[in-house]
RNA sequence: GCGCGAUUAGCUCAGUUGGUAGAGCAACUCAUUUACACUGAGAAGGUCGGGGGUUCAAGUCCCUCAUCGCGCACCA
């Protein structure tokens, strides 16, 4: 019988007419579902589990070109696992991202003039919901646009209610445990987002400043520098080093100023270690309540703290001249104040790291507050008093938890090694409530301002049964938390007895980009281990950022972003995913260019084609993948290519998708079509029939293997072309076998 | 200040345990209807950032300098 080649091989491949189809037939079959694979046949049920989760997009939009090379990325692994045979699981997600969805939310509002506290708690946060619903779908269709073979029928989100009951179960235990507690400290206050954020969510940006050097009165003996005079009203102390003979006779000593811009001061000469002789004038001035460094040094001199900047970055104390004003308001007249008494000594201009919020860009005010930490330093009885860096950084350093590219094991370190305490409440709406009740008393509760630590605690799960009597804490959690559960939360815990749970954790693979190394990673192996006792994934795979062809960061305001959609829909999602795969090693940036996806364009292209060939030339074949009577020369060719394979598969294991990407680029247009298609005209034309079927047999059996080490690299038009390939009982190529090697 | 990268063809990048410098893209010459013009053949293009060292042998290992990029810390 003579197979028919399908007519659609005389027209260029168009990836337009096959992706959403292919992308059905897919889901349609549902092999993205590990449970269907063992129901219908196509995985051994006793097979070894693969599982990645998915890094949940935040639900702020669409997806950029980033996402669609993690996309990618981590469908190559998915897929290569599941043609593999293993039980493959890669679970999706969004994320709800807190602080960064309520600001976008609320700059939409503004362009509208209306403000969040206009529309009050419950409505805005049905905004916020309407939003992050909007960005969700359009996340999961565009996903589904680049060939992800995500397990839709498991997809969480980082708020929903299977999530939240993860969180404040967690919450619960790190209460009980006393690793959360609430303490007053100097925080990172966001005056334009109006929360305190994390250490991690600050963002350095160097900027030119003035150092001023002044004394507070003419009859102070001291010369202090400071590049925010503003905060000088708020000082109780100047600290000098101990061994600074300059200033000895003064340590001890305490200097009342009566005026200074309208404030009196009382400054005690203190001695501490951590001043430098040799920076400015060799004496601090020191700010407790507006400065970390301060704070500090106030505590161990048991300095009085006296708060002189609100949430609102004014002034609360002074006069008329500076007394709730803005603090860069209030630093022009102070500055203006030291000219006129005769005492700025020296002004002069350096460049200084300014901290700013990284969601809204807001300048970060230190102020002291009552907010809810992790101890990071706590010694914990269930896990044989390690403390949580303990516990983060143990299963690295051991190689329990491998990162790749490898040197960003150091870079692991080096966090965990400054880390602080974690504060993880945040004085925002959209985000996980925290747990926490206190007792209402007639006088003595005002939120968070007044509430201090003598009120009673409630911690639970649920709230308590005296409901009336008790209010929750307003505070919402740093997505970070929930996100730092993301790897069990997603398979069934708190429910222990899970059976995803105990199939899939720990997972295999963590594939995300390297930006988010602190932020995400290092948080869920603290949390796992910490929770579960046991680590969140074997290897961690970081990708880095996807640049445009001159190396700049890709961005709306420079016009050189590529949408993932709009090019996909030019060139094809093969195309794309080849382009983003292909000299992009780990940890490293990529550059970008429509050039480069065109390359892949005609790739597809020239797959196509290859096919139309060795179909047109093989019109009677009856395809045998265990053919043994094969010519000598199609010996050495098998011999070649399934050392290609093997090659390739070694090189799959160790994660180098982009040598493998190009080599099979390499291996089937410049070997398979430059030089084995032409010689086989040859053969093919002439009379020796042996030599011509052991020809067939190869070219036939040959692309076999093309499309399926292909597949996972451009899934669209290898499952496309497998679909007209004339071979018995096959399944789809994304549940077949990836070749073997080794020949019977 | 501490740490991490990078520097190889015009551009983007590979380069395994040290063993005759590789690929894609671009540009150049030729072929002209071929399975495929979303094509084929060919040629060109490199003191591997500089200097020093180890070695029979260095793009690769060691030291040093330079330039660029990044992270963390400091930021009186």
């Amino acid at each position: 019988m003579e197979n028919d080649i399908n007519s659609k091989f005389l027209k260029p491949y168009d990836p337009k007419e096959t992706e959403d189809k292919i992308y059905k037939i897919w889901e349609e079959s549902g092999f993205f579902n590990p449970d269907v694979c063992i129901e219908k046949g196509v995985t051994d049920k006793n097979a070894e589990p693969f599982c990645m989760v998915l890094p949940p997009p935040n639900v702020t939009g669409t997806l950029h070109i980033g996402h669609a090379a993690m996309l990618t990325i981590e469908d190559i692994m998915i897929r290569y696992a599941r043609m593999q045979g293993k039980r493959t699981l890669w679970l999706p997600g969004t994320d709800h991202a807190a602080i960064a969805t309520q600001s976008r939310v609320e700059k939409n509002l503004e362009k509208e003039g209306i403000k969040k506290s206009d529309l009050g708690r419950e409505e805005f946060l049905k905004r916020v919901e309407k939003f992050a619903q909007d960005s969700h779908d359009t996340i999961i269709n565009q996903s589904k646009k680049m060939g992800s073979s995500l397990d839709w029928s498991r997809e969480a989100y980082t708020l929903d209610a299977d999530r939240n009951l993860a969180v404040r179960t967690a919450f619960k235990k790190m209460y009980d445990d006393e690793i959360i507690y609430r303490g007053h400290r100097i925080v990172n206050w966001d005056p334009k987002g109006q929360t305190v954020i994390s250490d991690d969510e600050i963002v350095y940006e160097e900027r030119k400043a003035k150092m001023y050097t002044f004394k507070y009165s003419k009859d102070f003996p001291i010369s202090i520098s400071t590049t925010r005079p503003e905060t000088k009203v708020g000082d109780t102390a100047v600290a000098v080093h101990p061994e600074d003979s300059r200033y000895s006779d003064y340590i001890g000593k305490t200097f009342t100023i009566n005026d200074f811009c309208g404030v009196k001061l009382e400054i005690k000469i203190i001695a501490d270690q951590s001043v430098e002789k040799d920076f400015g004038t060799g004496a601090l001035g020191v700010t407790p309540a507006h400065s970390q460094i301060d704070a500090e040094i106030a505590q161990r001199h048991n300095l009085p703290t006296k708060q002189v900047i609100n949430e609102f970055a004014k002034m609360t104390v002074g006069d008329e001249r500076i007394l709730d004003k803005k603090t860069t308001i209030a630093r022009e007249a102070i500055v203006e104040w030291l000219k006129n008494e005769n005492l700025l000594e020296n002004e002069e201009e350096i460049s200084q790291n300014v901290s700013t919020a990284e969601r809204t860009g807001g300048i970060i005010e230190p102020l002291p507050k009552l907010q809810w930490f992790i101890n990071v330093n706590k010694q914990i009885k269930d896990r044989d008093n390690k403390t949580l860096k303990e516990l983060m950084l143990e299963p690295v350093k051991n190689g329990e938890i491998k990162i790749i590219p490898n040197n960003f094991e150091r870079v692991y370190y080096n966090w965990i090694e400054n880390l602080h305490d974690w504060c993880i409440s945040r004085q925002i709406w959209y985000g996980h409530r925290i747990p926490v009740w206190y007792r209402k008393t007639i006088n003595n509760y005002e939120l968070g301002i007044t509430n201090e630590n003598n009120t009673e605690i409630y911690c639970n799960i649920n709230p308590p049964e005296d409901i009336e009597n008790w209010e929750q804490d307003p505070d919402t959690l740093d997505t970070w938390f929930s996100s730092g559960l993301w790897t069990f939360s997603t398979l069934g815990w708190p429910n222990i007895e899970a059976k995803d749970l105990k199939t899939y954790h720990p997972t295999d693979v963590l594939e995300t980009g390297y930006d988010i190394l602190f932020f995400w990673v290092a948080r869920m192996i603290l949390m796992s281990t910490y929770i579960l006792g046991e680590i969140p994934f074997k290897n961690v795979y970081l990708h880095g950022l996807v640049r445009d062809g001159q190396g700049r960061k890709m961005s709306k305001s420079l016009g050189n972003a590529l949408d993932p959609l709009e090019v996909s829909e030019k060139y094809g999602a093969d195309a794309v995913r080849m382009s983003l795969i292909i000299g992009t090693g780990p940890g490293n940036d990529s550059r970008m260019s429509e050039d480069k996806i065109r390359a892949y364009k005609n790739y597809a292209n020239k797959l196509w084609n290859i096919t139309r060939f060795v179909l047109s030339s093989t019109p009677n074949i009856k395809y045998d993948a265990n053919f043994n009577n094969y010519s000598n020369v199609d010996l050495e060719l098998i011999k070649e290519r399934d050392e290609f394979i093997k090659e390739i598969t070694k090189e799959m294991d160790e994660y180098k998708f982009y040598l493998v990407g190009e080599k099979i680029y390499q291996y089937t247009w410049s070997r398979f079509a430059d030089v084995i298609i032409e010689e086989s005209k040859i053969i093919l034309s002439g009379n020796d029939k042996i030599a011509k079927e052991s020809r067939e047999q190869f070219l036939f059996d040959t692309l076999v293997k093309i499309l399926k080490v292909l597949h996972p690299f451009m899934p669209f038009v290898t499952e496309e072309i497998w679909s007209m390939m004339p071979i018995d009982n096959k399944k789809l190529l994304m549940v077949e076998e990836w070749p073997k090697s080794e020949r019977p």
